[in-house]
RNA sequence: GGCCCGUUGGUGAAGUGGUUCAACACACAUGCCUUUCACGCAUGCAUUCAUGGGUUCAAAUCCCGUACGGGUCACCA
């Protein structure tokens, strides 16, 4: 039997071989600099930070160099796939706003000449390319079973020696093709383990995008590309695939730099041409005082799905990935301002190399802060809305029926060239600028705090004699300033602190401490945006009314 | 255990042989400004770059060892 035919006996249902393949899927047509790169997840769950990261990282080197971002589906673990989680991956990336030039557009379909992109849809493929080798002689069958690998390896452990099916231990290597045709016939189950050529001690490098040189023994295990399944191992598919579809970069976690020998001489014994390979560091979490990964399973903020529920502004999440990839992405951001993402250059040589980077969510609620500081009140308004018609409907039914005035609230100290930061996410406006709302103030328990002044009959005092003598709608700002100061004269405190703070026992207190009455006693907060802005929105009948509860 | 990678302040980091090299940002602290808060401004926060040696006139930067941390060694990706 020739070794065509056992290649065919071996793998009897492939449609098309290798060739047909090979023009099945040109060249594609892109500048010499254009990166290809693609997001690859197992749809075993939904995507986390980390994920994240790495395809926000892919997206933008794609983009950035008029290059190909598309979507694979690595499904070849048929045990852990989950249902439909495709369109979960989907979903999650489109909030966050990344999309893909090519790939799976939903749990079935797909758009791309490049597909298909969903591995378990590949298998002809994969078998194809498994039929060459095995044609080559450079790949064979396998049937040592669990038992026997488990064996192989207590003996490797007891003894001190690599594990691994590699060398003498490699034992199916040598089998005649008579004896593997004599066992699958009766009934034997196999799989397809490449020939390793590598010699472990010689030394192969890996020029890594982003740790740079790496120095490793070659690979000399004779690892599976066929599973008994008929499908491929991810690193056989990995080969593949990257080859098909015409991938220049793989961007991926550094859990794959061990294996990138073993990748890299897959490729080799294809025929391929190598891509590139930036392994990215994971995000750590500071965990009493140890580093640790960010796990989803302890930490919310890991998951993606954290972010669309508490409002953090997605672009606000995609400015603190930029930092953590090029960490001079954010001098670059405030050297331009207003700038978009997609301007800034990503550089590969960049990216930090070390153990991992802390994911801090202090930071993160910085820049969310500066971030909505920015827009403007209108479309915090659409923001805040649209969050709370999902999360909180209460208050999406408050600020629609007020759609202007929760503008208005939301324009205080906003457009000027270093406006409040008053909000990280969508959830903290409620608790910020409720009281501006009739219905979240009225018949209900309030607690006030009056700092300084604690005496009632003078906050009524205050209160009664500012509303009647000195309140007037139509002041305006500096007149209405002017007014407290007289409000203060004529209570005995202070109108100005400088005369205040030179000869403090000569008043009762300063103008901080009546307007702190006037500010508490209209919003139960001492930490509030603009007071004149306040009393403006409030108007004059609304404030009697709250100062009334004084009287 | 084998192999690989990493280690600069509370955090992210810049810096890869010497001209301010210990930037910058977050956090924190103090002060100023101020009707509160926020903003802003000012100042402070690593005499030292995990550690021990070595090379050099000169090292955070190069070399070797040690410690610690991480990864990997599946018919999972």
């Amino acid at each position: 039997m020739t070794n065509k035919e056992f290649a065919e006996f071996l793998l009897p249902d492939v449609e098309h071989d290798w060739e047909y393949y090979e023009n099945l899927y040109p060249e594609r047509n892109l500048d010499d600099n254009a990166i290809v790169t693609r997001y690859a997840p197992s749809p075993t769950g939904l995507p986390h930070m980390g994920n994240l990261l790495s395809g926000f990282m892919a997206y933008c080197f794609a983009k950035q160099s008029n290059g190909v971002y598309f979507l694979r589906i690595e499904d070849t673990d048929t045990e852990r796939t989950v249902e439909n989680g495709v369109s979960k991956i989907l979903d999650i990336m489109k909030d966050f706003d990344i999309t893909f030039d090519e790939g799976m557009i939903n749990d079935t379909d797909e758009v791309g000449s490049y597909g298909p992109y969903m591995q378990s849809k590949r298998k002809d493929i994969y078998q194809a390319y498994a039929r060459k080798l095995i044609e080559e002689d450079k790949a064979y069958p396998s049937f040592a079973s669990k038992e026997e690998l488990d064996e192989i390896r207590e003996f490797q452990e007891s003894t001190k020696q690599r594990l691994g099916y590699y060398g003498r231990y490699a034992k199916d290597r040598h089998m005649t093709k008579e004896e593997a045709i004599e066992r699958i016939n009766n009934g034997e189950k196999f799989v397809i383990r490449m020939k390793s050529p590598g010699d472990f001690f010689k030394t192969v490098i890996i020029n890594d995008l982003i740790k740079g040189k790496i120095e490793m023994p070659e690979n000399d295990i004779d690892e599976v590309i066929i599973k008994k399944d008929g499908l491929p191992t991810y690193h056989f598919a990995h080969a593949i695939d990257d080859h098909l579809m015409h991938t220049t970069h793989v961007i991926r976690g550094d859990e794959w730099v061990s294996s990138t020998a073993k990748h890299l001489q897959i490729f080799d014994v294809l025929g391929f041409k190598h891509v590139k390979y930036a392994h990215l560091a994971p995000l750590l979490k500071n965990d009493n005082g140890t580093k640790r990964k960010l796990s989803k399973r302890k930490d919310p903020e890991a998951g993606l799905v954290y972010y669309i529920e508490e409002g953090i502004p997605v672009e606000a999440v995609k400015l603190y990935l930029a930092t953590i990839i090029n960490s001079n992405f954010e001098a670059w951001l405030d050297a331009n301002p207003g700038a978009s993402i997609s301007d800034f250059k990503f550089d590969f040589k960049k990216v930090g190399s070390s153990g991992g980077a802390i994911y801090d969510m202090e930071k993160l609620t910085n820049i969310s802060k500066n971030y909505l500081s920015r827009l403007k009140a209108t479309d915090v308004y659409d923001r805040v809305l649209n969050w709370a018609n999902t999360y909180d409907k209460d208050f999406a039914s408050l600020i629609s029926k007020y759609k202007d005035y929760t503008i208005s609230i939301l324009n205080i100290e906003r457009e000027q060239k270093k406006p409040r930061k008053d909000f990280a996410k969508y959830s903290d406006v409620s608790n910020s600028i409720w009281y501006m709302y009739d219905e979240l103030f009225d018949n209900k328990e309030l607690s006030y705090d009056f700092k300084n002044i604690t005496d009632k009959e003078e906050i009524k005092n205050i209160l009664s004699t500012y509303i009647d003598k000195y309140y007037d709608e139509a002041d305006d700002k500096d007149t209405w300033f002017n007014k407290i100061k007289s409000l203060c004269d004529e209570l005995g405190y202070a109108s100005d602190m400088k005369a205040y703070k030179a000869n403090p026992d000569s008043f009762k207190g300063n103008v901080a401490d009546v307007s702190t009455v006037i500010r508490v006693a209209l919003t139960t907060s001492s930490m509030t945006p603009d007071l004149y802005e306040l009393l403006r929105l409030i108007g004059k009948t609304r404030i009697i009314k709250r100062f009334s509860r004084f009287y």
